[in-house]
DNA sequence: CGCCTTTGACCCGCGC
DNA sequence: GCGCGGGTCAAAGGCG
């Protein structure tokens, strides 16, 4: 049985993730924090952190991820980090940001996704509300492909969950065809956030784990939030004097 | 007791 | 129409 999701998968060290804040007390004190290079050839996004001397020292523990974005994610489009990955209050955040030990490559993939079987409702203005039973059970020819955003992340890591912050509920596991590994399905657990995200290891190389965020968080990330509210009380004590 | 995972059943789209 | 594969539901049970 897997430990619960928002609880930190490995007490290995941390290197902090290129684009996002990291999202634990631990990491929130990293530094090195190096920029997306955006512009790579082949129109894709690549950004990556140098492995940190302990995990060079320790082959198996080094790691590196790739991000694949769907068609719905402009390539060109400059990203908003910040929002993007921790959940900035007011801002709608992507579905995934990090705390793992990786070193990280990002790469917009203009192909996949090409049996893509999410469906979000005519409402494009309420599209976090798709998902409900009518989603699943609904009428033939009223289908369309998503416009949900989508970012599948590949990470070379021995656990195959990434604290990223938010907090998850398992809600269903799959064997899927051709791979050793079953793929297991995740929902926000936040009320009103219909988020999810598939975790499933490579059968080909099974060092690699493939999350796939499909969603935008509609909320600020809890752990996040959890860590800056004793530092925002600190610093508004401060800035009383 | 609340929240979580597990897991079999069910639903749906798609290819043949 | 049928079978397959993927995605989701929901009951049951575990855990803190």
């Amino acid at each position: 049985m897997e430990g619960k999701l928002d609880q930190h998968p490995s007490p290995t060290t941390l290197l902090p993730p290129p684009p996002p804040p990291p999202l634990t007390s631990n990491n929130l004190s990293s530094t090195s924090l190096l920029p997306p290079q955006i512009g790579t050839p082949n129109n894709n996004f690549l950004f990556s952190t140098p492995p940190l001397p302990s995990q060079q020292s320790h082959p198996s523990s080094s790691s590196s991820s790739t991000l694949l974005m769907n068609n719905n994610t402009n390539p060109n489009q400059e990203i908003d980090w910040i929002s993007l990955f921790s959940g900035s209050g007011g801002h709608q955040a992507a579905a995934g940001g990090f705390a793992s030990n990786e070193m990280m490559t990002m790469i917009n993939n203009n192909n996949n996704n090409k049996k893509e079987k999410c469906y979000d409702h005519d409402d494009h203005n309420n599209i976090n509300e798709e998902d409900n039973q009518s989603n699943k059970r609904r009428a033939p020819g009223k289908s369309r492909k998503t416009a949900r955003p989508r970012f599948a992340f590949q990470t070379r890591s021995a656990d195959d969950i990434l604290d990223d912050g938010y907090r998850w509920r398992k809600y269903g596991q799959k064997a899927v065809k051709n791979s050793a590994y079953p793929r297991s399905y995740y929902r926000c657990t936040h009320h009103t956030c219909n988020v999810k995200k598939q975790v499933q290891r490579l059968s080909k190389d099974t060092s690699i784990v493939v999350t796939t965020y499909e969603g935008i968080h509609n909320h600020p990330c809890e752990k996040l939030m959890e860590t800056l509210t004793p530092l925002l009380r600190q610093m508004q004590f401060l800035s009383s004097f």
